[in-house]
DNA sequence: CTAATCATGTAAGGCGTTACATGATTTT
DNA sequence: AAAATCATGTAACGCCTTACATGATTAG
């Protein structure tokens, strides 16, 4: 009984939108997923080996510009009905290790001003990262992506939950900053 | 040059406000810590070893329950140097592996009422945490935590920051399920 | 001429979870 | 009598990152 990864079904996620190499998917899995999901390329292969041997997704080998053979993989229907299946499958709650939450816990054992200029530069980051976002979310609604039945529904809806998750991040990140200053005469 | 990792610089925060048990830390760690960070036994014990070997905390032994002796734990002047030098240093950027904002990505491989009824559940779930974390606010708001200088200010402050998470995790789910539902008529 | 891109893999080591192992005291 | 709590550890295994290894083509 072969058990699928969380990054199998990554790799399913991404397959099952159209065949792609190794390589390929490492890419894809950059942006815009790699923002809440990042898998290296020597995560990628081993996984996709296991994927083929479970018999959720095919290659097809021909020359490669390396010393070794090009692989393009392609979903398989075992592979869409166990992609459908995890799909609507509730997640195990897992705790999201946030290290600025834990430095938040103990900011008293530090100097308020240098946690205000850390605070600032987080949320400094966050609106960078915001600006991304938005300007990515533009183009998705240019396009119609923002109804259901759009086949980019899904990069358009992941970048909304982005965006409203950097948007808040943001916000708590000059919230601190502002108290901690305020708090703290120099 | 033996460096700590972030399970010990969080051990760190616990033990800067007072000394505790291995077995005394990973409950301190469920609550408020375990929202957005854990660790079981089986991982502090070696870690505490480790940062023991490093000087940063010490121990003192005696009779314990069971064949083995009980050790408290204190931080020491150099884990407190060593801590406050670690909170104002800005985190290498993680992508932290969300495994709903995957499924939401490949949300169009799968049945949308399905798809509904799993963002309806994840709702409710944050709606559940949201009224947990909202009790502990009024407890520490009571207590006048709400200020900086306030020794539980890192608890409201953590708090605060979990509850705007929640918020808007719970509202993005809510907005999925409803477009889901409006956009496939049953 | 150098760097980036395309393309695929292995190996070592750290991080994290689950299972195993022991045993006294207190609560149900 | 059984279960939970207090208390400390080891071992096996899976996940993930970093470093190592190879080599053609294209862009600057």
């Amino acid at each position: 009984m072969s058990t699928v990864s969380a990054l199998g079904y990554a790799l399913l996620c991404l397959l099952v939108r159209g065949p792609s190499t190794g390589y390929d998917l490492a890419r894809r899995l950059r942006r815009p997923i790699g923002y809440y999901w990042t898998a290296g390329h020597t995560q990628i292969y081993p996984e996709l080996a296991r994927l083929a041997a479970a018999g959720l997704v095919t290659y097809s080998a021909g020359a490669g510009p390396g010393p070794r053979e090009k692989k393009t993989y392609r979903i398989t229907e075992a592979g869409r009905r166990a992609l459908a299946a995890w799909l609507v499958t509730p997640a195990a709650p897992r705790a999201p290790k946030d290290e600025l939450l834990l430095k938040t816990y103990a900011v008293a054992a530090a100097d308020p001003h240098r946690m205000a200029d850390l605070y600032r530069a987080a949320a400094d980051a966050h609106a960078q990262r915001l600006a991304e976002y938005r300007s990515q979310l533009t183009d998705l609604t240019d396009d119609g992506a923002s109804h259901p039945q759009h086949p980019n529904f899904g990069n358009y809806a992941t970048l909304r939950y982005g965006i409203a998750i950097e948007e808040m991040r943001e916000e708590r990140c000059r919230w601190m900053a502002a108290t901690l200053a305020a708090g703290s005469p120099h």
